[in-house]
DNA sequence: GTTTCTCTCGAAATCGTTTTCGTGTTCACG
DNA sequence: CGTGAACACGAAAACGATTTCGAGAGAAAC
């Protein structure tokens, strides 16, 4: 039926409900006799401890929340995936939420977050979110909190990020390479810091190859849509002839691209080629395969994990929490489309 | 700080603990210049019941848990979605577990969900999943079940599905109308009842229409993967000349076909015809865009949340749950690869 | 024989909320 | 003036685990 509790142990064992919780949880002041008895009968009956009422004392949820711009997201379900075998390694619950990169949910999510009284939380910031309240709420509590992917510099937290404009820089320079010069780039909104640093990363390759920049051929995907992709392709062929590459903020408006140039019959990578970034699976898919940067989905979410669980066993210890940077790395993935 | 208590706010408006939680639950002995008194001050110091404490009297934890086979799924995210929103309105909290398509998983899933003492849950059953042992503990404690996309016709308990052999059939008698005589079919697993179901739609279509059903046209996907459709596709082509169309058990196998065939200049859909199921976004992003069937994933997940709702409304008033089954609309989606 | 340890074990308080069952006050009515 | 209901409020017992503090029994030390 329903679970047992100590003092059904107790009773059946003809122990004190004291005796059993210290028997299980290997105190000094019971004798080896008793301990095992209270085990080996708590194996028998599958007895597992109410995790409310174990709470209620310790004030330890044994939950983290996480809160993900976009669920359907290849590379955040990737994210996702490492944060939760992480979590089961140490016994960990994971409540997910999604903040839809609006402002508003974000700080809806974390209110019920922080009512839920988890451990900790592990987010990537909304593309909208533009002031630190709700952040810094958290921080107050002194709940430990951890960034992946995209972040905030003006909160003092640990993070796991990779170094966009590294990257960025570098996928530039793999078109500059192959002999492109006028390299076109689908940026993203203005407010999240990776979507500024690959910008950062597109202008320093231009300017360290010298190469022409132009702030005509630059276009802003705020939704990060394949249909923007789409929609840019189009106006670069009719409006902007000399542009030979795209460089693309994410893989989503690249695939819109290729899927506007397949249909006109403009020759990948010869006339123009196309660059992604994130490496989503459909990447690898569609023809010609796509050229991306590739993000280590799952290990970022395992390491960002780690980072809260070691910050929570500092403040056990009392100890102040430092913030951690991690930097992941990543690597550039040449297909056809360059 | 930290949050307050009942115990605070009682102190500081000189009440007791009880008068407090009753005027924030409305009793009706309580006058209505304390309940505007309590509430005026609960808002102001922005106080949230402690969830832990409240279980442990109401058992209710207000919190379901959620089993996907896979997370980086595009219909599983969308039905997550769903759920989520659902759970919002109803003041639910959502706890998502994978069980990467592994019935060893799915059991230990389970187990930790009801050590959390979830009040619900909503599930997918994973494809290797052969017995039902986990199902019927779920359903002997008592906790609604519901189950969405893949159920089981074994266990008595509501599902959120979609009429697969009906919906494989529609798909296969439109690549017959186009003229296609000769269809193969990539299966799924042997387990899964959708992939059974889809399968006996595809036999049903062939035989209303009096075409050739041969079993060497028949390839099983175990893994569902692009991977697989990839590696068919070509021994089709080299083996099977006489194959004119193709209709997948989902999207990815048939995506993986179409990159197989597009490589080697095979024209679709003259040559060779191809049919996905599910309708992922990727499949419109290809080219040729595929032809899919579409799953209304985010409305399954609302369904099925509110199914769970109501049964648990249900065994609070102490009646037999009685299970319900739902079946939403899918809808033919005729793209450039049909 | 008395004192002092060491070993085991339990009683009881605690976490914060919910809910039952009283208790005291006020007013209306006979 | 006494009785009853109607109204507002509180005391206290749960829920189940954790943990502090002691208490009893036996052994060792003087």
């Amino acid at each position: 039926m329903s679970n047992l509790t100590l003092k059904d142990i107790a009773k059946t064992l003809n122990l004190s409900i004291t005796t059993v919780s210290k028997a299980l949880k290997d105190y000094s002041d019971v004798s080896a006799k008793t301990k095992e008895r209270v085990k080996a009968y708590a194996k028998e009956v599958n007895f597992t401890p109410n995790a409310y009422a174990a709470f209620l004392r310790t004030q330890e949820s044994k939950i983290v929340g996480v809160i993900i711009p976009r669920l359907n997201h290849y590379f955040f379900s990737n994210v996702l995936r490492g944060i939760m075998n992480a979590a089961e390694e140490h016994n960990y619950m994971v409540i997910v939420l999604n903040s839809e990169e609006s402002y508003e949910l974000e700080r809806k999510q974390i209110d019920r977050l922080l009512r839920q009284n988890v451990d900790g939380i592990l987010m990537s910031i909304a593309d909208s979110t533009h002031d630190l309240d709700h952040i810094n709420k958290i921080i107050k509590q002194n709940i430990p909190l951890v960034f992946f992917d995209k972040y905030s510099k003006l909160s003092d937290c640990s993070s796991v990020i990779i170094n966009d404009q590294k990257a960025a820089f570098t996928a530039v320079e793999h078109l500059i390479k192959q002999g492109k010069k006028n390299i076109a780039h689908f940026r993203g909104p203005l407010l999240p810091q990776n979507s500024i640093d690959r910008f950062l990363g597109y202008r320093k390759a231009l300017e360290h190859y010298e190469l022409p920049y132009n702030k005509e051929w630059v276009f802003r995907c705020d939704h990060i849509s394949s249909d923007e992709g789409y929609a840019y392709a189009k106006r670069i062929v009719e409006h902007h002839p000399e542009i030979d590459a795209i460089f693309a903020v994410a893989d989503m408006p690249a695939i819109g691209a290729i899927k506007y140039l397949t249909e006109q019959n403009i020759t990948i990578p010869e006339q123009i080629a196309v660059m992604g970034f994130s490496n989503w699976k459909i990447s690898n898919l569609i023809t010609p395969a796509l050229s991306t940067v590739n993000q280590p989905g799952e290990s970022m979410g395992h390491k960002a994990f780690e980072l809260f669980y070691n910050e929570l066993q500092q403040i056990k210890k009392g100890k102040t929490k430092k913030k951690e940077i991690v930097e992941m790395e990543t690597n550039l993935i040449v297909r056809n489309s360059t």
